[in-house]
DNA sequence: ACACTTTGACTTTCTTTGACAATTAGATTA
DNA sequence: TAATCTAATTGTCAAAGAAAGTCAAAGTGT
């Protein structure tokens, strides 16, 4: 017979993959779910979500208290930011760089906001006094820079 | 089901941001929107509105008594910011945008994180194809539009 | 034998409620 | 006018309620 860990733990991992990475649990009612006592929730948490194995668990008692469970994953995002960097390569255009941008918040690469203000960095309307012959590289190498700082904080 | 305390954090909150900024509340009245008793209010007033977290709460009690609760962060971080976008005016060297920023984070009008970002769009590194007459007025372009972006957002 | 699971009693934290106290503006009275 | 009363407000505090956390003892599988 299958283990509780396990059952649980699966339970979660589904919870996480229908919510785009994030699981709010509510830890009597997965309890009574699973058919065990809530402090089994809690042993599964800690030996099978650590921060090692690459979840952060946030949690807070009391009347309407949860627990949430976030799925990071650091290596991802930063190959993903690699070959960002990769793709910007010498030039990129204003059109370019919006679909790079949007396509790293979907991949949760990068957070919506940085894209905002990544983008207010390398629009035609920052760039307007640089000529027109060298404002693809020099938006590609603004560009870089921000998500190298992204990359190394 | 949602927390009392959310749902009235959310209705002062709206009532400060249809406000000005100001809320002016009656204890009783609002208690009895959010349905609940009065001394409710009071409790999400000290945990959720405490001056740690930019926020004034004045009150008087008897007849005609009320409590007006004032964010402040908001609007300083505003001002400090429009100020700073004068400041950098037509054109800003590296130096100066590296003062600006750390005096922005000091006051608390922006994140040590932002600046860093900021920072990384502005330096002679990434503005390096920019010719030197107008690097300086092309930084104080992308430096404005980068603190707009974090105003707006 | 040992490491890992499972259970449950007890603890800690946060929320909700209600009774009672303090304060104030305005009306009433001496 | 000055003092007093009254009604309208907010403040305080402790108890009850609603989660989640801890830890040690008992159970299981290899």
């Amino acid at each position: 017979m299958a283990r509780l860990v396990d059952v649980i733990e699966d339970m979660i991992k589904e919870m996480i993959d229908e919510n785009n990475g994030i699981a709010t649990i509510n830890r009597s009612a997965l309890a009574e779910q699973a058919n065990c006592v809530p402090s089994q929730i809690t042993y599964v948490l800690s030996t099978r979500f650590s921060s090692g194995q690459g979840y952060i668990v946030e949690s807070r008692r009391g009347g309407g208290g949860q627990i949430t469970v976030t799925r990071v994953d650091f290596l991802n995002k930063f190959e993903y930011l690699k070959e960002m960097i990769d793709a910007i390569g010498d030039a990129v255009t204003q059109q370019q760089a919006r679909i790079l941008l949007e396509g790293a918040v979907s991949a949760g690469a990068i957070t919506k906001r940085d894209a905002i203000i990544i983008m207010s960095a390398v629009s035609d309307r920052a760039l307007g006094l640089v000529e027109t012959e060298t404002r693809s590289k020099v938006r590609a190498r603004i560009m870089k820079n921000l998500l190298l700082a992204l990359i190394s904080e």
